[in-house]
DNA sequence: CCTAAGGTTCTCATTTTTGTGAACTCTTTT
DNA sequence: AAAAGAGTTCACAAAAATGAGAACCTTAGG
């Protein structure tokens, strides 16, 4: 039935980024890579509660294209209110943090 | 200069919202608890940053109504974006966490 | 082969967030 | 007292996210 893609796209974003070795500019990845983080997370809790995209987003109230939309590690439109819908529907809650830019300088 | 507000808003929200012993519906406060967390955090990052609204909202790219916005523990527009931004301007990172839903049930 | 389930992508109307300036308060400084 | 600095609030235009349906791909099953 289902597709044995996983969560490539942010397996494969986070991949290319990384290995890359591109480090004089991953501050500016930062950002892309949070959003890819993100797209993981929601497949992860999504997949682990047992839910379909249809079945989520039954739960949260929204259609099926809209989970796909946020579990795509390219989409860069999170906002806090739907991540916070997504966490109740699997029972979670969000938890922000501003935590020290993390600078690895030469890894 | 300034005033003596301090996150007036946030404290005496959470103030209000635990003290009050609304204990059955605490799980319809916690979106609105995060949001005043976020609105405090702000502006404390921002103060220990020893910057003005204004200041802040220079390194940001906006206006300092709109940093005052965000600041107001009863914001509830809080974006992605818009956090990794403040987020930038304060050498800070931003962090997401999903968490099993804290239910304190009877405290 | 045909069908259905699960997922992806596209488009577009609607809703929400952001940007901004103005007006106002309070406090400190000159 | 007047002016300037810091913060708040309001209103509205601009930009961005969401909602939703349709079309499409792929795999599993009958």
């Amino acid at each position: 039935m289902a597709q044995k893609k996983f969560h490539s796209k942010a397996s494969k974003f986070l991949y290319s980024r990384y290995i890359a070795g591109d480090s004089k500019r991953e501050e500016e990845y930062d950002e892309e890579i949070i959003n890819a983080e993100i797209a993981r997370k929601i497949y992860e809790l999504r997949t682990k509660a047992g839910l379909t995209q249809q079945g989520l987003a039954e739960r949260v109230g929204t259609s099926k294209s809209a989970i796909c939309r946020l579990e795509d590690a390219d989409y860069d439109g999170h906002s806090l209110s739907m991540l916070k819908r997504i966490a109740e529907a699997l029972d979670k809650r969000v938890v922000i943090r501003f935590l020290p830019a993390k600078r690895p300088r030469t890894a």
